[in-house]
DNA sequence: TTATTGTCTACCGACAATATCAATACGTACATC
DNA sequence: CGTGTACGTATTGATATAAGTAATAGACAATAA
């Protein structure tokens, strides 16, 4: 690690605190790195998108915080917060802030906040308690310049919240409020695979049809999990976004991770609010449209009246965002079609 | 950079991990034949002796070959490999369970040779002759000699009912069979010749010309059951036949038939009318026909259940009994009866003597016996012919819109559902005749239909259609999933369904064997003697195995969702409009990510069902018994005449069935029959008062009390806007699932009533039966499901016994106390209580005379059973003198928290016995308020050390909060579950908090805390009973590893003890495999059950305790049942809620208490303990003792030993191995081997000496892992508590 | 072998996940020695 | 004639599904290192 310090992103004050690894690391994948972290933060080229002056940074689960200080040191942000509620962490993080007091007057703007990332009030008792001054509002048709998030969610229970968070795209409710805010997240590579795939890849789900529609993605970089580089991940994907591949041994725990750019895309939740329900019966099985219709409600085949052939013969797995508006707008001419909550689904164990 | 293409990538891929596999191979066998060190000394000769097979065991284990006899029930008929079953002979044999000190043992393969069993049966009555061969072969390598001509037999059986089956074409079939399957025919097989002789249009004489030996000829008749009774007969008239020939069990009828023969006079046998009794249910003219009009009781008659025709003979031989009977009652009563006013409790309300009763009893039994046959026999025929009815009125009327009817509706799909079901068999039938044919819609493929084709055409296609349809809509009755069904519960309920009518079917042709047809003497002898014979064949018919059911319910469903439509109408602004939807359609619904499969019905059905009258349509098995159900006296029985239900419950656990099967069947169980039939021959009536009054409400649609509201539709929650807040949108999302919620259990609820109630109508007035089966730890529970007195409040409150008792002083009085104790005055004395009804007498008159508008009896905590005391006292009150009054009402006996009142005797608390009653007291101890004031005392304690919390609850701790806590810390409650048990009730009395979890932290700690003081040698025995379980179901058998091929898991053992009444429980906690299997509608996951599957530790140890427990209650509660029996007293139970006649509440009282110190006076834990070194004197614990330990040394220098000799590392089979055979040589002849291996050291052996429970280590970490002989902890020593204290407390039971 | 992570948490009556695809295992036809 | 190879099919095993994980604590099983 002797040209570390050479990086152009890495804060020389912090260097004594990265040089020892943490104990635990919380079920979570993370960059250990310099180099890596240099590399990736080059790829995402933040630096001329935003101004230091304004620009505040919410960042979850930093873990030991080697990528969040360099992104720090990158951007030189107005406000970084950091909130993790872990002890070794929350330990790591006071000291270090303490240190930078005493050292650079904590001009790097770091705040730690002791509090559950996964919990949506924590977000909100940010402004409330005014740790941040409130975000602007902006238009949704440039990308969001004074708010970043930035978030390691590469924990296995993880992927739920990267689809919730991307449900907040589609509600533009959250922190996706305030516009189009840009989202770094370390995601698990399985989870990238699932949700970045375009139509017609085997592994295009429900919610990778929900990212299509209501965000613009980006997949940054992949940990070089296997031998075979992007096994698993949809070429498409991979030709378009020409991820950068991290080098195994550039993590803790281990690289089955995906570093993502999310932010909320030009459709939102009520493009077919009218059938989101009715989604999850489309993708149980590789079935064509034609054969599934029957499964969501009683007589919906009527809607083959509707619809084209083309549509009609494709399997969930292949829709494009283009045929789901379709087939939504074909449901609403539907005259038997049940209401939102007669379609509501609900498991014998939430019955009882 | 990165430009690549996905076949390119999945290619490399797929190198890559070949090559992997490829080295984790190499490593693997490097490992394996890396030798120890080579100065290892020898071991000894006997010790090298047994060795030598465990050196080979090494060889073959790797490549063994697995047998494909295990594929067989994953195969259809068609992939039968009878060739490639090789079984050894010792794996034939019967394997025992847990232990081999239990005289129970399973038989390997049983799942397979009962698939094949009922193939065999299939195909032999269908005359698929080469199949049948297959099976037969394919058996034959599974099963000894003896079974394959049992089971030879059993096909040849059914091959002859086929009466085109010629004998000389049956000789040709049992040649055919031992020529190819190694069947070797018996005298049976040669009864069955005869039968075709007699029966199939064959030469008598000429067979017996070529039948010399007359004792052969004796030993052929004896097979009376395959011969039959009508074929009997004709044999007798043979020339051929003499009195030498016949067997001593037939010789009497012999002798009566030669001395009174008579030219047969041909009759239609009442027997075979059962077969095609075309019952029109609502056919009533045929009876009047018959019935003359001024006939007395015609009206009685015709007040009958069901819709049944009754038998015009039995009918009117019925009503000129009662004619008789009630003469001697006044001209006004009897007028009432002729008029029909009266049902038939009415009619034995009137009557006044013993002597009356009995007979009218004695009648009424007689007559209901014919009703209940028709009932049983009459299956799902009164359902479809209830269709039709309803459906042709419909027309009548010209009403095409069947929504308004379910029944038309059920008609019209009905009528639909045959056709498909129908062609589906021709397919299955060419199928089965390798005929080819083509057809275009047709996607299923051969190989699928093979699975289910020989039991699909079992039941006929209208029959099969009846049942699916009835399925699905009682299913849909029992609710769950909103607005549907599981569908992996419909196919196999239908599936099953389907195998139920295919076996009755089959009983109808046992019966069949019975019949006359000509009128002879000794005819119903021979009846007598056939039936017993019958009887006596112990093989049971095997049940399909689930994966069929699954299948044959997947094809029918698959039909009735292609083709049941309702009509559906919507306005739009062009009028309105008109489509046909689908009735059922299958959909999925998703649960925390798991997905399964739902038949839902279209909203337009779901709406009519809680209202559509069923009662025609349930299959008897689910009603209650018109007369008493027959006494259990083996495993089968104690139910309906043409059915059989298991004396225990299970749910696939072969190990329980086999255990209580065995137990059964050398008399162990006659205690446990004799308390079953005291409840089973309880007769009860329906409580027509009560009835009215609910059916008031519940017509009424209204939410009342227990009655659930009739809902269009959900509260679902406002809307929410769109970019609320993600916790907003959670809260949102659970409030509608819990409108959802509300309103499917509401409706559910409703449908549950509607069964409830239907059924409670239909036998208004009727004398009815429960038959009682067992749960696995003995408790009894009536086996009709929908009404029985199991059930809540309003269930309860519709029942009387049918049986009347003057009341008496004590009656009253506990008449009284029966109605404080429902209205909720249940804790004061019974004075008290007493004294609170004297008080209130007024109002509960005024209850009972007019209950819809004098509401006092609503404000009850059992408000329909309060209102059902109402009506009774008022009767009484009506009297002159109250205490004359003859009382019908059950009048209940609870314990004061059951579960801890046999721990307290058990452990022998003084405190705690107190606080349960069992010991005398002149006021009833409630121990919820006694824990409560605990737990207040231990937090006020703490709040005057200043506990911030503890101030917070200071004076504060209620009844009801530690209420469930306490209840279930008998069922081995854990911490975090009394947690959310106390957060409930906190935020319920304190208010939600933000950090409430706190405060509800530490009360639980001191509710924990509390309720371990007090019963503090409880707690003891609790916890004995935990380490024990813990131990079994952690144990090795000795014998593990010695069958080979018959997957016996490590850890096996069960936890299994026996009742005091002699009733084996086993503990069905195992880890079942699973498999899915492919059905037409989805694929459904069946798991395999086994009886040697990984035990489930966890439930083992947590279930024990509890269970324990019941199986000691449900001891106490069969030891009164029977003893009340023979007191003559009328006896029912919920458990540990005893009850009869207000009038014998003392006697029931005294019998009770005795019966508990019976029961108790006896250690039943050091019992217990005994029972259970003796079971697992055969089991090792596998303990782990310090590294440094000298013991540890030994037994490492001889499983080097052994390492270097066999050439691979020990493992804890050859362990067990070793042991297993130094303990046979040590019970050798030989003195030479006693001495050798007495000598001989295994790592078992050395451990004889010490004792290493008390240098154990409970973490495996740092130690060494060796087996040791399974120990059980000495029993905790009692309290002080004598339990004969019991007899004088009045508040035991209360 | 040891350390970390994950699971489960009150008994019985009572009742349960499926669809798909890759990889392996198995079987058969065919070719070539 | 046997053997090896290629190809086709059945079986097995892994993975995804949805999308708040409440929160508590302690034992135990499973998995990773």
């Amino acid at each position: 690690m002797s040209q570390v310090a050479n990086l152009r992103s890495y804060n020389p004050a912090l260097k004594k605190f990265f040089d020892k690894l943490p104990r635990f690391n919380y079920g979570k994948s993370q960059l250990k790195n310099p180099e890596a972290c240099q590399l990736l933060l080059d790829k995402l080229n933040l630096k001329p998108q935003y101004n230091s002056a304004n620009l505040d940074i919410i960042d979850a689960t930093p873990g030991f915080g080697l990528f969040s200080s360099m992104l720090n040191h990158e951007l030189r942000p107005r406000n970084h917060i950091l909130i993790d509620c872990h002890d070794e962490t929350i330990k790591r993080w006071n000291t270090q802030i303490k240190t930078l007091h005493s050292t650079t007057g904590n001009k790097e703007n770091f705040k730690f906040v002791d509090r559950d990332p996964f919990s949506w009030a924590t977000y909100s008792n940010l402004y409330k308690h005014e740790l941040l001054p409130p975000t602007k509002q902006q238009s949704y048709d440039k990308m969001h310049d004074e708010l970043l998030v930035v978030a390691n969610w590469t924990g296995t229970k993880d992927e739920a919240i990267i689809a919730q968070w991307i449900k907040c795209c589609s509600h533009r409710n959250w922190l996706m409020k305030f516009g189009k805010v840009r989202m770094i997240l370390f995601m698990p590579s399985s989870t990238a695979m699932k949700f970045l795939s375009e139509p017609g890849f085997r592994k295009r789900n429900r919610t990778a049809l929900r990212r299509d529609l209501y965000t613009d993605s980006k997949l940054i970089a992949i940990g070089e999990e296997s031998d075979v580089l992007g096994e698993g991940y949809d070429p498409r994907v991979l030709v378009r976004d020409q991820p950068m591949v991290i080098d195994k041994a550039a993590f803790i725990r281990n690289a089955a991770v995906a570093i993502v750019e999310l932010s909320p895309g030009k459709h939102t939740s009520d493009a077919i609010a009218n059938i989101d329900h009715l989604l999850s019966t489309f993708f149980v099985t590789g079935a064509t449209l034609r054969e599934q219709l029957p499964k969501i409600a009683a007589g919906a085949e009527y809607l083959v009246k509707l619809l084209p052939d083309e549509i009609l013969d494709k399997k969930a797995g292949e829709f494009t965002t283009d045929d789901i508006l379709k087939i939504s707008h074909a449901y609403e001419q539907w005259p038997f079609k049940p209401s939102v909550e007669e379609t509501f689904d609900i498991g014998e164990e939430a019955i009882r | 950079m990165l430009g690549l293409n996905r076949s390119l990538l999945q290619k490399c891929a797929r190198a890559r991990l070949q090559l992997k596999a490829k080295s984790a191979i190499r490593e693997h066998t490097s490992i394996a034949t890396n030798p120890g060190s080579s100065t290892i000394p020898t071991p000894s000769l006997f010790a090298s002796r047994f060795l030598q097979p465990l050196k080979e065991i090494n060889n073959t284990r790797d490549n063994l070959v697995v047998n494909s006899a295990n594929k067989i029930t994953s195969s259809s008929y068609l992939d039968l490999l009878p060739d490639a079953y090789e079984i050894e002979e010792s794996d034939r044999e019967n394997k025992h369970y847990t232990s081999k000190t239990d005289d129970v043992t399973r038989k390997p393969y049983e799942r397979e040779i009962n698939y094949l069993r009922n193939m065999l049966e299939s195909f032999s009555a269908e005359s698929f002759f080469e199949r049948t061969f297959q099976i037969l072969k394919s058996l034959s390598k599974l099963v000894n000699q003896e079974e394959l001509t049992q089971f030879g037999n059993r096909s040849l059986e059914a091959i002859t009912r086929d009466p085109s089956m010629k004998p000389e074409a049956v000789k040709k079939v049992i040649k055919q069979m031992e020529e190819f399957c190694k069947f070797k025919p018996d005298e049976r097989t040669e009864a069955i010749v005869l039968k075709s002789v007699v029966q199939n249009g064959g030469d008598l004489n000429a067979y017996f010309a070529n039948l010399k030996d007359r004792r052969s000829i004796k030993k052929i008749l004896r097979n009376t059951d395959v011969i039959g009774a009508d074929n009997m007969f004709q044999i007798f008239d043979s020339k051929d036949i003499d009195i030498s020939c016949i067997p001593g069990e037939l010789m009497e009828v012999y002798k009566n038939y030669k001395l009174n023969q008579q030219d047969g006079e041909v009759v239609e046998d009442t027997i075979k009318l059962q077969q095609n009794i075309e019952i029109n249910a609502l056919d009533k003219e045929n009876l009047d026909e018959l019935l003359p009009v001024d006939s007395f009781g015609l009206k009685v008659v015709r007040h009958s259940l069901l819709g049944l025709k009754p038998n015009p003979e039995l009918a009117v031989h019925f009503t000129s009994e009662i004619e008789e009977i009630v003469a001697d009652l006044g001209e006004e009563t009897r007028k009432e009866i002729k008029d029909g006013k009266l049902n038939y409790h009415d009619i034995y309300k009137r009557l006044q003597t013993d002597e009356q009763r009995t007979t009218y009893d004695e009648a009424l039994e007689a007559f209901n016996m014919e009703r209940q046959r028709q009932i049983e026999i009459r299956g799902i025929e009164g359902a479809k012919e209830k269709w039709k009815h309803d459906f042709e009125e419909a027309q009548k009327r010209g009403d095409l819109n069947l929504n308004k009817s379910m029944n038309a509706q059920c008609y019209d799909w009905y009528q639909k559902l045959i056709p498909l079901i129908e062609k589906e068999h021709e397919l299955c039938k060419a199928l089965l005749n390798d005929e080819k044919v083509e057809s275009k819609d047709d996607i299923t493929t051969a190989k699928e239909r093979a699975f289910y084709a020989p039991f699909l055409i079992k039941v006929g296609a209208d029959k099969a259609a009846v049942i699916t349809i009835l399925e699905l809509l009682k299913l849909n009755a029992s609710g769950g999933t909103y607005g549907g069904m599981r569908a992996a519960k419909a196919v196999e309920s239908v599936g099953r369904a389907i195998e139920q009518e295919f076996r009755s079917s089959n009983l109808a042709n046992q019966e069949y064997k019975m019949s006359v047809s000509r009128k002879v003497a000794g005819s119903s002898q021979m009846k007598n003697i056939v039936r017993k014979s019958i009887d006596s064949l112990e093989e049971e018919d095997p049940e399909w195995d689930r994966a069929t059911r699954t299948r044959v319910g997947g094809v029918l469903i698959s039909f009735l969702m292609a083709i049941a439509k309702v009509k559906v109408r919507k306005q739009t602004s062009n009028g309105p409009i008109e489509d046909y939807h689908p009735a059922f359609y299958h959909g999925m619904q998703f649960l925390g990510g798991q997905r399964f499969g739902v038949i839902k019905v279209h909203n337009e059905i779901f709406k009519h069902l809680s209202g559509t009258s069923f009662i025609e349509t349930i299959q008897p098995q689910s009603l209650p018994m018109l007369v008493k159900p027959r006494p259990w006296e083996s495993f089968y029985g104690g139910t309906g005449l043409y059915s059989k239900s298991p004396l225990v419950r299970m749910k696939d656990a072969p190990e329980t069935e086999a255990y209580v099967k065995a137990a059964a069947k050398r008399g162990n169980l006659q205690e446990v029959f004799d308390g079953l039939n005291v409840l089973g021959t309880t007769a009860w009536t329906i409580n027509k008062k009560v009835f009215d009054v609910i059916s008031h409400y519940w017509n009424k649609g209204d939410e009342f009390l227990t009655i659930p509201p009739v809902l269009e539709s959900a509260k679902f929650p406002p809307k929410l806007s769109p970019d609320a807040d993600p916790s907003e949108r959670f809260d949102h999302a659970k409030a509608t699932i819990k409108a959802v919620r509300e309103f499917s259990s509401s409706r559910s609820q409703r449908c549950d009533y509607n069964y409830k109630l239907e059924i409670a109508r239909g036998f208004i007035g009727e004398k009815l039966y429960f038959p009682h089966n067992l749960d696995f730890r003995g408790r009894a529970y009536p086996i009709s499901p929908h009404l029985n007195h199991l059930g809540g409040d309003l269930t309860r409150s519709l029942f009387l016994f049918w049986e009347g008792k003057e009341l008496g002083e004590r009656g009253l009085e506990w008449l009284k106390v029966q109605l404080a104790n429902v209205y909720g005055v249940d804790k004061a004395p019974i004075s008290e209580r007493i004294q609170f009804a004297t008080d209130h007498i007024e109002e509960a008159i005024k209850s009972a005379k007019d209950p819809l508008n004098h509401k006092w009896w609503t404000k009850a905590e059992k408000p329909w059973q309060a209102l059902s005391v109402c009506f009774e006292l008022a009767e009484a009150y009506a009297l002159p003198d109250p205490t004359k009054f003859v009382s019908y009402l059950p009048v209940h006996q609870d314990g004061t928290c059951n579960g801890l009142q046999h721990y307290a005797a058990l452990g022998g608390d003084i405190e705690g016995a107190n606080q349960v009653n069992l010991n005398p007291s002149d006021r009833p101890q409630d121990v919820y308020t006694f824990v409560s004031k605990l737990v207040q005392n231990r937090v006020n304690a703490d709040a005057e050390k200043g506990h911030d919390i503890a101030i917070f609850f200071k004076d504060k701790i209620k009844r009801k909060v530690v209420k469930q806590t306490v209840m279930t810390n008998v069922y081995g409650v854990t911490f975090v579950g009394a947690l959310a048990q106390i957060k409930k009730q906190v935020a319920q009395h304190f208010g939600e908090d933000q950090d409430g979890h706190i405060y509800t932290k530490y009360l639980t700690k001191q509710v924990f805390e509390s309720i371990r003081e007090l019963f503090e040698n409880a707690h003891l025995i609790q916890d004995w009973l935990g380490e024990a379980a813990k131990r079994i179901s952690k144990s090795v058998s000795l014998d593990y590893g010695e069958t080979s091929n018959n997957q016996v898991e490590l850890h096996s053992s069960a936890v299994i003890w026996t009742t005091p009444l002699g009733l084996p429980c086993v503990q069905p906690y195992r880890v079942n495999k699973h498999h899915s299997v492919k059905t037409s509608v989805q694929d459904v996951l069946i798991s395999n059950p086994s009886g040697t599957s990984t035990i489930d530790s966890r439930k083992q140890q947590a279930g024990f305790p509890p269970n324990f427990i019941h199986s000691l209650d449900a001891t106490h509660m069969l030891m009164t049942a029977t003893n009340c029996g023979e007191s003559g007293l009328q006896f029912a139970s919920v458990h540990d809620s005893f009850w009869t006649h207000a009038a014998n509440i003392d006697a029931m009282n005294e019998i009770l208490r005795e019966q508990f110190v019976r029961l108790h006076t006896q250690n039943l834990v050091q019992i217990l303990r005994d029972e259970f070194v003796e079971r697992y004197q055969r089991s090792y614990q596998i303990l782990h003792i310090p590294l440094t330990h000298e013991l540890t040394h030994k037994i490492k220098a001889i499983k080097k030993q052994w390492a270097t000799s066999i050439k691979r590392a020990v493992t804890i089979t050859d362990e067990l191995y070793m042991e297993r055979k130094r303990l046979e040589m040590l019970q050798s002849n030989n003195p030479e081997e006693v001495e050798a291996a007495k000598r001989m050291e295994t790592t078992i052996s050395v451990v004889d000496g010490y004792n290493p429970y008390e240098f154990c280590q409970p973490i495996k970490r740092k130690a060494y892992d060796i087996l040791a002989p399974i120990q059980f902890p000495e029993v905790p020593p009692k309290g002080q508590f004598d339990v004969r204290k019991v007899k004088d407390s009045h508040y035991f039971f209360s």
